[in-house]
RNA sequence: GCGCCCUUCGUCUAUCGGUUAGGACCCCAGAUUUUCAAUCUGGUAAGAGGGGUUCGACUCCCCUAGGGCGUGCCA
């Protein structure tokens, strides 16, 4: 069985860490097993929907490296859902209700207050057809419900094993609104079987959805898919992610200038057994990925760990692949110093400053002048690889410093800042005449 | 309120009744025959609490505490 899996947003925001952990999950298992990626733009709400986000998020999504095979729009498939809700009106399994909402949520707190679970009391079953009639001619339309048979519903799900939900203890889903339009349940429902989605592959927040879903499922007649529920995700200090961090936003990770890999690796490694590191490629990401390595409970996404995989995917990076990018930020000053320096970058941008140490202007840190110029009285003629070695090597001889007291100086004079990379290929690329000046305290 | 799920080093996790409780990150130390960083090596550090079951429990059961999720005419 070829594995076909699906992601499916709602084009009501931009993508973020709560909900991109969906996609990069449902993506790296179904490339890890050479299966199909689907995304579903899930836009049925048509007030909330919109074409700018629908956009934002394959921008998103491509950005991030995740391709699709197939893509839909939900909202161009309303005759399939019309045809599935025939069904199941034919099967008595679909049932209209006329409480208005101010109604239901006063039933509710009823229940609250007197300790009872707020489950829908299925009032609307038990109308006549004349009650109905006289309702329907007060003007009131009906949502329609979908009746659940109240069983133990049962799976095994690829991350939490052996599950059930019993549907007797929750309310009938209501499947269509008032105003005649399907929410999430039977459309995804609908599509799944449609599109032969094998695997359903979602966070924890949807186990419950799965009892009923999976009735749906059987009263359409078409076999359940296999369920992954994974642990959600929460902030560094165990808060739900929601507010603060649900709202970081991919976009804003770009802009932050965080590497895509560094994203899908961080996301897709976190909860599970495999190291949290960079990894070489996607392919690595979905040739390692396997559902038995996902930890059972919430994984607390630190920011800070993003930042040294972006580090580490940035370490590893070559001159082909960083070219285009230096060459933007006008710091495209060969490959020995892309290798010189990736080693110091957290952010890619980070590339620019050290840019500007080797190609620019930079003030010197200066605060032993005559030092300063003792070792400048001993820089060779000719600067090359070998230099920086022989070079503190004479200067050590000719004034005793050693140690911090000796490179610390030097490094300050040659960059102006009291860090960064190995100083030996720095200094040769960095160059005689701009070293001499530097050393003589001027700003070159 | 009710229901479901979860709880091992600071963090992510391994362990599926008998282990010196392992690994990765962070942190600390050493090395790179002298610098910050990077790199390499080493080290510190854990079974929420309380009851059971058992010759023996991190592992099985119960209670408590803490956390997540659900309980929508949201997805």
């Amino acid at each position: 069985m070829t594995v076909k899996v699906r992601f499916a947003p709602s084009p009501t925001g931009r993508l973020h860490v709560g909900n991109i952990r969906a996609a990069i999950v449902n993506w790296v298992f179904a490339r890890g097993q050479g299966g199909k990626f689907v995304l579903r733009i899930d836009d049925t709400d048509l007030e909330r929907s919109t074409k700018e986000y629908e956009q934002g998020i394959e921008t998103d999504l491509t950005w991030l490296g995740l391709t699709w095979d197939e893509r839909h729009n939900q909202s161009a498939r309303f005759p399939l859902y019309h045809q599935a809700m025939e069904r199941l009106k034919a099967q008595n399994r679909l049932y209209p209700c006329y409480e208005t909402q101010d109604e239901l949520d006063r039933r509710r707190k009823v229940q609250l207050s007197r300790g009872q679970p707020p489950i829908y009391d299925r009032a609307a079953l038990k109308l006549t057809d004349e009650e109905r009639a006289a309702l329907e001619a007060e003007g009131r339309r009906p949502h329609w419900r979908f009746r659940l048979e109240g069983k133990r519903v049962k799976w095994n799900d690829l991350v939490r094993g052996p599950c059930e939900v019993d549907t007797a203890s929750m309310s009938d889903p209501v499947l269509i609104r008032e105003d005649g339009a399907f929410l999430y349940t039977l459309p995804s429902v609908a599509d799944d079987i449609d599109m032969g989605i094998t695997h359903i592959i979602r966070g924890e927040d949807h186990v419950t959805n799965t009892g009923a879903q999976m009735e749906i499922f059987e009263a359409l007649g078409a076999p359940t898919p296999v369920f992954a529920h994974f642990s959600l995700l929460v902030g560094a200090e165990g808060e739900a992610l929601g507010k603060r961090l649900g709202s970081l936003s991919i976009l804003q990770l770009r802009e932050q200038g965080h590497e895509p890999l560094a994203i899908t690796s961080h996301i897709a490694r976190l909860g599970t057994s495999d190291p949290l590191e960079a990894a070489d490629s996607l392919a690595d990401l979905a040739g390692s990925f396997a559902f038995d390595k996902m930890g059972r409970h919430p994984a607390r996404f630190d920011p800070v760990d993003l930042s040294r995989i972006n580090a580490g995917v940035l370490h590893a990076m070559d001159y082909e692949t960083a070219q285009p990018r230096l060459s933007n930020l006008g710091a495209d000053l060969g490959e020995a110093f892309w290798l010189a320096v990736r080693q110091n970058l957290v952010l890619f941008s980070d590339v620019t400053i050290l840019a500007r140490v080797v190609g620019g202007a930079v003030t010197p840190l200066v605060e032993d002048q005559a030092f300063l110029d003792q070792a400048a009285g001993l820089l060779p003629e000719t600067i090359d690889g070998e230099t920086w070695g022989r070079w503190t090597a004479a200067v050590k001889e000719a004034t005793g410093a050693k140690g911090r007291a000796l490179f610390m100086p030097l490094r300050k004079a040659l960059t102006g800042m009291d860090h960064g990379p190995e100083m030996g290929p720095l200094l040769a690329l960095i160059g005689r005449e701009k070293a001499a000046r530097r050393l003589a305290g001027e700003t070159a």
